[in-house]
Order: structure tokens, then sequence, then C-alpha cells
DNA sequence: TTAATAGTCAAGTAAATACTTCAGTAATTC
DNA sequence: GAATTACTGAAGTATTTACTTGACTATTAA
């Protein structure tokens, strides 16, 4: 059972973390085991694993151990999330802003 | 002198706390002052105006006091950075997904 | 079979975070 | 000019968070 609820909220608090960010952004050139993770971050593998666990749960990342190494690659699911989000905000706004465009432009008539 | 140094980590960091994201779900729809920003949230005026500070610092919202009421309004400016990056690590990831599709499909001739 | 590797689990700690209260100040309204 | 409204600032607190250590298990290599 995948525990792979990717709500909103586990996303962006996700991606706030800057040790998160930095395997987001590793994991976006390929795959990577754990380990080597870990490697050019200045942390213990177990805090790594710690962070894997939380992308993981936020749609963010998906990992499959294989023997004794656990592969993780990037999950398209949780940036989907987040970008739709944005998005919707965003458009909300930018929809009201081009109303009081409108509504400006009448009212110089 | 404005503190706008809207650096990708601030911004998902705001958007990472639920009350953070319910101000720019409300503030999407059209600027509003900042007791009535807190009305149906059920914390204290002083802790909206503390989220308010750290939303500003991001680039997710501007905010202007005019006599005794400040007024916010959403700023494209963060949303649009959280946007970009997340665009940035997509497709990276989806141009990798491409380069190893052509390479099987190679291999198969 | 022994040693090394790759990761997991449990428990603890220090710092960050989201609040709170209380005491202001300045701008309106009555 | 007195009361009310709309915030602001400082200081404290409880919880969450990112991290650690140390002991453990499984897999692979010598």
């Amino acid at each position: 059972m995948r525990n792979t609820k990717a709500n909103i909220g586990r996303v962006f608090h996700a991606l706030g973390d800057p040790t998160r960010r930095a395997i987001v952004e590793k994991l976006s050139q390929g795959p990577v085991s754990v380990s080597r993770l870990a490697g050019p971050l200045a942390i213990t593998l177990t805090a790594v694993a710690q962070h894997l666990q939380l992308l993981e749960e936020s749609g963010l990342v998906h990992t499959e151990k294989v023997g004794r190494v656990r592969t993780c690659r990037l999950e398209t699911a949780g940036l989907s999330l987040a970008e739709q989000w944005i998005g919707e905000r965003r458009s909300l706004w930018e929809c009201r802003l081009d109303r009081l465009g409108h509504l400006l432009a009448e009212e110089e008539e």
C-alpha cells in the first residue's frame, strides 16, 4: 500500500526545505540511490532517508528497493499538483485585473 | 525600502503553511484589509500580521497602509518564481525520459 | 565465512515556528 | 474630545522540525 496522498500542503511543505529541494533538483537529472544522494549533502544517511520519506509521502519522489539498494526517482504527481494550484490562484487574480481594466475603460468613454 | 527578496526557498516555505495558503487563496479573489483577512481565520490579528510579513518578504503579497487600514493584494512575483522552478525541474525530467525512450527505440531496430 | 556495503529503526536534542497575551499608537467616528 | 477601530511591537510558550547517535538487518563482495 503506497502512502502517496499528494495533497497540496504536503507538497509545498516538502519543497520548503532546502535539502529536500536539492534532492528534487538532483533527481530531476535522473534516478539515484539513497547513499549517492547523501554523498554531496553534508548530513547523515539517516537524515536523507527521513527527507525521502516525506518526499515520497508528498508524491514528489518514488523509491523502490532492489536488493540492498533503494533507487529514487522524481515523480511528476507532486510537481503537477503544485503547478496546478499556483496556476489556479494566478488565473483568478489575472482575470480579476482584466475585469477591472474593462470597467476603467468603460468609465473613460 | 522593500524587503522583497523573492527567493524560491522563501516562497515554498511560505506556501507550506495552511493559514498562509488560505490568505493567498482569499487574496486571489481581490484585495482585502488585514482585519477582514483575520475574520474567518481562527487566530488573532497579530498572528495574521506575522503571516503577512512573511508573505510580503517572499514576494507573494504586497501590502500598503492608507490611513489606519493596511490593504493586502496578491503579487505575481512569488507565484511566478515557484511556477518557474517547478517547470524547470519537470522539463529536465521529461526531457530525460524522452532521451531514454529514443535510446530504447533505437535498440529495438 | 568474513567483511563491507546499503539502508532501517528508535530515541534524543537543539533550533525554528506558529501561535499567544498584553501594552502600545495612530486614524476615524460619535 | 472621548470612544472605537485598525493595526503594531515585544516577549513568552508549546509544538514541530531537522538533525544526530548508536544499534540493528539484510545483501553483496572478497
